[in-house]
DNA sequence: CTCAGTGCAAAGGATTTGCATGCCG
DNA sequence: CGGCATGCAAATCCTTTGCACTGAG
């Protein structure tokens, strides 16, 4: 479908712009992560595709990670996670469970959005800092845990 | 002072109910954290106490965290940072420098935090997940790295 | 005397890198 | 053709574990 085209599109000039082949593996992983629709460790990310050597994956995600296409979050020791870009995917944060590791998106108000982008502009104001981005995670126990 | 006494009459308290020592490297570690008022990673608390073994290290303050005194967070890869747990330092949230990895504490109002638990439990309501925590990060650029 | 805490060395596990090969452009 | 992507195996790095020793209670 057309989303999915555009994010091949988008995907293929971010690369191009960086010198990058968009590969047959390479938009495998990014389809396998637009499907996912939540971030995921390397071993969810291949269960599928385990064609794919190990080494070659986490070298396509450093790509794409460099191109601005894939972000790469550590939620816990154990396995990285991966997602898709936030601006190809929107603004959001992340939903954790404590117990199997989990990580599901969520939105919060705009409205509220906003508080939090005023109230942490305030924080960092006159201390040297300078902010890019919040990060905002409800940690807790996921149903199939409870 | 007295508000170090507490500190330490609490982890021993909190030792005790695990059936676990109050050493002296244990105190050590937990005066380190308490001295660097921050999440530090593992070099940085040897940084002065370099006559505990890591091994030594690691395994105090697996203890410490079990009986919670102690709280351990993942930032990025490279090192996990310990702090002292929430409930004796108060609820903040953390300020990472993206370049360096520093991390360090700051609070937000009252209000906000309330706005927050309230946004955040509308959100999980209903789902089945049950939620402990939340974690609000300010990712950027800090003083000595800009 | 006993058992928990310690140090040292080795193991573990996720991720990265070196190198030879094959394929796309 | 030339160079990049790939696979495999070896190396890395943080952290954990095994084991023998020692010191505190």
């Amino acid at each position: 479908m057309a989303g999915d085209d555009d994010l091949h599109a988008t995907a293929t000039s971010r690369l191009r712009r960086d010198q990058q082949r968009y590969t047959a593996s390479r938009r495998a992983l990014v389809d396998a992560l637009a499907v996912a629709g939540r971030p995921v460790t390397m071993p969810e990310l291949l269960r599928d595709r385990s064609d794919l050597a190990l080494s070659s994956a986490y070298r396509n995600l450093a790509v794409l990670e460099r191109a601005g296409v894939v972000q790469r979050i550590v939620t816990s020791d154990e396995h990285a996670r991966f997602e898709l870009a936030e601006d190809l995917t929107g603004h959001h944060h992340h939903l954790i469970c404590g117990s199997c590791g989990r990580v599901d998106d969520f939105r919060v108000s705009s409205q509220l959005e906003r508080s939090l982008e005023v109230a942490l502009a305030r924080i960092v104001e006159g201390t040297g800092f300078r902010a890019d981005h919040h990060r905002l995670d409800l940690v807790g126990t996921c149903a199939d845990c409870g």
